[in-house]
DNA sequence: CTTTGTGCAAACGATTTGCAGGATG
DNA sequence: CATCCTGCAAATCGTTTGCACAAAG
């Protein structure tokens, strides 16, 4: 396992992207909280104090990170585009009360066969998305 | 079993909401396709001969027909919203390739334990979204 | 005849693009 | 120092809204 500063950098260079301060913050912000943000509110954490990213920016950083593998996307509700620097293979909760996204371990439905599907279908990778409430509601 | 013009009737009726044609036609039309179009290209069938349709009238049919519940929306590429007359639980397998989206049938799954998720959770609905590759790809 | 829905066009919010200047390797 | 990235502003896309007219009950 890497360090997260890494991380970035081995990745970022293996494609011979440029390693910028912007797509460094963007990873860093990511990783560092535990809700799903929408590239808006990572734009507004990140420039909370001073105004040093402009939303271009966020948006072709993600793209980036997205293309290299560091961040995916989490599509829970319409409009509405989030983003995950856990990479690993994970489930996802949304509580329909507060709208708060939790992972769910991969674990969790490990007992999951796709051999019950129909026959032509290739499986690359699937996730489980629950709707619920969680325990704060 | 209701027949589908029985079923959006009752559906409006018992709501108090008016059966108009244009939401008669955005539900049959929806109920006609095995694909799952976004409002665009409902909006392209509807109009293909004669422009009957405008795409604000498409946007509140959706809209309320989701709302009484005869059609779900499905979440699976970003910016993309795509409707379904299918109201049953079903899960969606998408061809990474060809875009094709097809209904995987709720029984596949029926092993799915849900007992093993961090307790404080209410489950109220979930589905199963497959990535991969379709027979014709 | 009262209420609700539609059509049109304008408004809107999120994301993308073009271009010139700046930073990176 | 050549290339790639950023910032800014304008453009674009999908969706929503406001308002006057039309249709439904």
């Amino acid at each position: 396992m890497l360090k997260p500063a890494d991380k970035i950098i081995q990745t970022l260079k293996s494609k011979r992207l440029r390693i910028t301060p912007q797509r460094f913050a963007v990873y860093s912000n990511l990783l560092n909280r535990s809700d799903h943000p929408t590239a808006e509110q990572i734009l507004k954490d990140l420039n909370q104090d001073t105004p040093t990213l402009s939303q271009a920016t966020i948006y072709l950083s993600l793209q980036t990170l997205r293309d290299v593998g560091l961040v995916r996307e989490v599509l829970l509700e319409e409009g509405v585009c989030r983003y995950d620097a856990n990479t690993e293979p994970h489930h996802h909760f949304r509580c329909h009360c507060c709208g708060k996204i939790e992972d769910i371990p991969w674990e969790s439905f490990s007992n999951l066969s796709l051999d019950k599907l129909r026959s032509g279908l290739k499986v690359d990778q699937y996730e489980v998305i629950i709707q619920g409430q969680c325990d704060r509601c």
